[in-house]
DNA sequence: CAGATTGGCTAGCGCTGCTAGCATCGCGGT
DNA sequence: ACCGCGATGCTAGCAGCGCTAGCCAATCTG
């Protein structure tokens, strides 16, 4: 029986490594630096190994898009109960999430930008992705004016920190006005807070 | 002479044949249906024609992103003047242009979300590019706050609204509340205009 | 100890963007 | 009028992609 015990504590181990694996490859190279038979490479096993632990190269991204997941919740969190007023909140969560953008592109692509059949904003989206959401919506929810509806708020609030990252980080906004273009938009979202 | 000529114009005919069977390929089936191939197949000649009138791939979707952001210059325009008010103009344009990105995915992506080598923000952007970026900016300088820059706080809500569409076309946003969300986006922005 | 089952491998399929090298066609000079 | 030459578009192929069929060995079971 411990022979078995073992044989899958082995398993998830290697499971365990070509996620981080892949991160890795992705946070230093970009995701079209992941190929399949780099991935087997880097954890000295054949490339088919792969597909006897996820269904393809969507799934082994997704699986990265969650740990980034759990890791932008826990940073969004830290700026938000660093700061006290509500604004100071806003402003702080805002930040800390352009920042994660900036500073792990590949992973807030592989959760925000691409295409690896996560599901969001139903009951199935992973636990970590409704932790970050929830890190939002806590800095968003009392900036909201009366008969606003907090989840659309932070909906939107979110959405406007994702074209901004993504905007900024192509290249298509320049990157010097960046804190700039931030403070214009907490301060629009805040406006009628304390 | 006049051979030259004929050889000329019919080149660039072929040239905007390419052009037009990238954009058509893409609308209807999605960037990642066009590839070199079947591209010289809908214009009935062989791959390597391609690449005497385009570096790459890449370049021909730059071009089609050209084109389409003349198109979307003009929705913008339209919707701007269609109204009276500042306020009103704001929420035209912001309609405009979501719908635009959910009417026309493909241009919209080679646009503002593929990576094509279309300069942005400098100089060398093409016309069309600044054209549309003028259109947001003529709705949005109106209800800038005293000491507000114009500029800025267009790409703050620019960005806003490409947060929002491209959020709600990969699924990570529900559809159906979309007009709530751009209502309260444009709400904030417009808050202390006429 | 023989037979069944599992697990990882090699090899290969059909596709991608892109290019080298070869024909053929038509212009310009003698 | 004809010949050489440059331009033009073709066939064929390269290297790499995600993914999978089928084999072979090592292990568990009766």
């Amino acid at each position: 029986m411990s022979i078995q015990k073992r044989r899958e504590r082995e398993r998830a181990e290697r499971e365990r490594l070509i996620v981080a694996a892949a991160r890795e490859l992705a946070e230093a190279e970009g995701w079209e630096a992941v190929t399949t038979r780099r991935l087997a490479a880097e954890i000295e096993y054949s490339q088919p190994v792969l597909y006897s632990h996820f269904k393809g190269k969507e799934a082994i991204m997704a699986a990265v898009a969650v740990e980034g997941c759990a890791e932008l919740a826990a940073e969004l969190r830290a700026a938000r109960t660093a700061v006290s007023g509500h604004r100071e909140a806003l402003a702080a969560v805002g930040e800390a999430y352009t920042a994660f953008a900036r500073r792990r592109p590949a992973l807030y692509d592989a959760i925000f930008t691409l295409d690896v059949g996560l599901p969001f904003a139903t009951p199935e989206a992973p636990a970590e992705l409704w932790e970050a959401f929830g890190e939002l919506s806590r800095a968003v929810a009392p900036v909201a004016a009366e008969g606003e509806d907090p989840a659309l708020l932070t909906e939107t609030y979110w959405a406007a920190l994702h074209g901004l990252a993504t905007l900024t980080r192509s290249g298509r906004l320049p990157e010097e006005a960046h804190a700039a273009r931030l403070a214009l938009l907490t301060g629009h979202f805040a406006a009628g807070a304390s």
